[in-house]
DNA sequence: TTCAATCGCTACAGTCGATGTATCAATACA
DNA sequence: TGTATTGATACATCGACTGTAGCGATTGAA
């Protein structure tokens, strides 16, 4: 059910929280709901905030108080991924291949992607609207390059001797940008979730056959 | 008739245009010389829109006839860069390496870059604001997608027989992505110039060793 | 239980980026 | 010369976003 793909990330958390953070989660659940809902009916820029606030039920001031714009309100969560393929770092092994662990830290993203928001069309209505809504493909470039940066932050500590600073960006850089542009490509063709998820895998091996470590 | 939708970006037909048209490019300039002034006096978001317009003595809603947003005035004509890269690749031999062609079409972009707006200071002051405002940082990287997206063609079409679609954007997306990230890891870092395109060389290094054409 | 501090939320006013429309005046062109 | 084109303007409007003051519900301590 809906309520359940939703609130699973807050789910075990709520036991601890008291009464007034849980009536803000509520609130801004119900806020990111009502904009999903109403960008996938009638299209982002025919949704006002005003109208999403209206439907959460709450004052179009409240929307600014849970998210920074417009935007963000489809982005909610999206970190969870990166602290997945930050973990797959960090916690590798210091004697592994770099491409190995570059890799696995990738997959982590795009496995959580794929029962998270995928199995909840989420990922499908984030691609069709960010593919379609300039302002919203901004903000999700954005959202990659800081997570591009702390990736390449710490692929660099957990290397410090096989990895200066700039070629750990240069390989995150490389990996993040191969694999996006691949699933964008494959997107804009109109291959499904399978082929998607090919051309990703693609794009990995590609990079990772580059990081032969030498 | 490609080429003249490419190369008449203004620059060397300047002679023989109408005075209506001359006119038009002389607001165009005063606006950018404006604004590019007054950011670098106050900040991009201590300047409105307004502001801009009443320096360049024109009315603000003027400002929206040259630019669709804010943020493009520092961006113009930097498409300039991209039909260089892309002229690179559509003009190359069919039995080249791709590695030699995309690092040829990358050189083309870094050097035009280090004589045009690298010695007017304008690259550095884009640098700065990007790395400081949010929105220009998202415009930029949207810019980015696109030549990405359009190399990514260029290059699948000057050898169709060698690379897929996948691939081929997968490709594009390693090495804008290395070179980028490189660079601003290095801008971040406080490098110089030389420092910086040293960067991007050896992002680009890494990944033209990945395409050792199989 | 009570009191005071905290904090999510609201109402209101305002700034600013961006767009539609009607119009003027200079240029282009026949 | 007369007509069409078009860059620029004035005016009105929308909508994203912010500052501020204040209300009322939770919270934690006395």
């Amino acid at each position: 059910m809906h309520y359940c793909s939703l609130t699973s990330k807050v789910a075990h958390m709520v036991e601890k929280l008291g009464l007034r953070e849980r009536k803000k989660q509520r609130t801004r659940q119900a806020l990111i709901e009502a904009a999903v809902r109403l960008f996938d009916d009638r299209g982002y820029d025919q949704v006002t905030v005003a109208e999403i606030a209206d439907a959460a039920e709450v004052s179009p001031r409240t929307f600014f108080l849970h998210f920074q714009s417009k935007e963000d309100v489809l982005l909610a969560n999206a970190d969870v991924r990166v602290d997945l393929a930050l973990r797959a770092i960090t916690e590798c092994g210091a004697d592994e291949p770099l491409s190995e662990v570059l890799v696995r830290a990738m997959e982590q993203m795009i496995a959580n992607a794929w029962d998270g928001d995928l199995s909840s069309g989420l990922a499908a209505l984030r691609a069709r609207l960010a593919a379609s809504v300039p302002a919203l493909q901004a903000r999700l470039l954005q959202r990659y390059l800081t997570a591009q940066g702390e990736l390449a932050q710490a692929l660099q500590r957990a290397f410090p001797a096989r990895l200066d600073t700039i070629t750990a960006s240069a390989l995150v850089g490389a990996m993040v940008g191969a694999v996006s542009a691949s699933a964008l490509t494959a997107l804009e063709r109109g291959d499904g979730p399978d082929e998607v998820r090919n051309a990703m895998r693609q794009a990995m091996a590609l990079v990772a056959q580059s990081v032969t470590d030498g």
